[in-house]
DNA sequence: CTGTTTTTTGCCAATATTTGACAAGTCAAT
DNA sequence: ATTGACTTGTCAAATATTGGCAAAAAACAG
């Protein structure tokens, strides 16, 4: 469980019947990256999101949620006081949705 | 309320009576980073935490949680999905909790 | 088992990001 | 105008991340 995104990418890669082979260079990356980004031992490039979900045919922002959970998961995980962090955090996201500056 | 943990910081300093020049050598850094620090422009780095802590009598789990929180901030300050990651990573943390992987 | 294809791993140069150090700047008090 | 505290900008140095290749390993077909 190290990498949600990475498994999902694999799950949605092989529900296409697509090879590493025929996925990397839509992403103009070589497949040994790819093969890591399944992995979790790269990260795709958040601006690449988009792209690879057009290519899975799968839906941009449950694969932007995994991959954000992610890099919030890599900044705590080793930490005995994350989750008290993320709830910290969270209240600060709480507040600004309160207050409409982001939608 | 951009950093948490460099308002902290100042506050602590300030009831301190502490100025940069006193504090920043005993940080092995220079005023001019340890402003930055203070106003969120630079990291503190994490090892440098219970130091600080010490040297404003503060307590070190506190200052931590305040330092993650940011860092987690960081990376959804932009994000529209955000909150949902948050939660999707905070339920990620609870189940490994749950299962005492970390105490 | 052998040959073929896919995936994984390791390495290191290239690129990107962050930091450290210094100089010059602002601001407030005197 | 001088002093002291803090801030800001710049840029090289240090770190971290990524890209690309080659070779190993694993999966599969015959």
């Amino acid at each position: 469980m190290e990498s949600q995104f990475g498994e999902k990418i694999r799950a949605l890669r092989e529900e296409q019947h697509l090879y590493l082979r025929q996925v990397a260079p839509l992403l103009e990356m070589d497949t040994a990256q790819l093969s890591k980004i399944e992995k979790g031992l790269r990260q795709l490039k958040r601006e690449q999101i988009p792209t690879i979900a057009h290519i899975l045919k799968a839906n941009v922002n449950e694969l932007l949620t995994l991959w954000l959970s992610d890099q919030i998961y890599a900044v705590v995980k080793d930490e005995k006081l994350g989750y008290q962090a993320m709830q910290m955090a969270e209240e600060k996201i709480r507040f600004r949705k309160e207050n409409d500056i982001i939608g």
